[in-house]
DNA sequence: CTCTTACTTCAAGTATACTTGAAGTAAGAG
DNA sequence: CTCTTACTTCAAGTATACTTGAAGTAAGAG
């Protein structure tokens, strides 16, 4: 079986060491082994961490993580609570999308407005007015 | 001209009295006159508040927006900083979005798999494997 | 035997964006 | 005159997600 030295994860995933003895430290990761005091990674790990970043992306806090990774460790016990979690966290990163593309539509009317006060600037004309641009 | 109390712009904007003072003293709401001791806000206020939201939900940390509103004091002499700084925020937006889109299609991937497999624990039947949902 | 490398633990510190609490004030109501 | 309301200031506290620093250890190299 692959395994990794913590510092072999780290370059894997991009994620600091520090950051991976905190996620230990707060059951994110689990079942480390150890070789002496040493920690021994593996594939698990590397899934989890895996699944830990597509959460982080998309703003799931730690504490929704930790009960997530809770109801992992018994799936039939816990098959609604897992699938209410990640339905609901489907609809909260709709939601995200949503509002980005909603302001992103205002920031691109800034764009548009701060370029056209550099064109009357440069051109000694008037400026323009929010709504018309 | 029309003007608001704390409370007011607060119910307005929906954001905490304690947040408008705080948003004063960091400079990011700027000109606030006063009667008396008390507060008197105005319309640009308001419309810098609008600004404010949207940058804070669009994930633009407060000191990019004290930069932001300070350009704009002078917009001539920074137009170009102006520019530059919205039409940055304008591309992390888009960067934001198309992460989020990514991940979202991995969420989704995970709610077919538990689907699956609550199906399959009701069923007694095999579990799906992750690859094959 | 000493040095270097790569880890270890544990307590304390950091950044961001506010919130909370204590103590005070000014104006109108009764 | 006292009470209530709605503010005020200022210092300290809070949550989240880690990072940093000090002090130590185990194994292989020279």
């Amino acid at each position: 079986m692959q395994t990794y030295t913590i510092r072999q994860l780290s370059i894997l995933t991009g994620i600091p060491a520090s950051a991976l003895r905190y996620y230990e430290e707060i059951n994110l990761l689990t079942n480390v082994s150890r070789d002496g005091k040493n920690r021994i990674y593996n594939d698990c790990h590397l899934n989890r961490l895996h699944a830990i970043q597509c959460f982080k992306n998309t703003g799931m806090p730690i504490a929704k993580m930790q009960k997530f990774f809770h109801y992992e460790e018994n799936i039939p016990s816990h098959i609604d609570d897992i699938l209410s979690l990640v339905a609901e966290h489907e609809s909260d990163i709709e939601a995200q999308i949503a509002t980005l593309q909603k302001e992103l539509a205002h920031i691109r009317h800034k764009v548009r407005f701060y370029n056209k006060i550099k064109e009357a600037i440069t051109e000694d004309s008037d400026w323009p007015k929010w709504e018309e641009v």
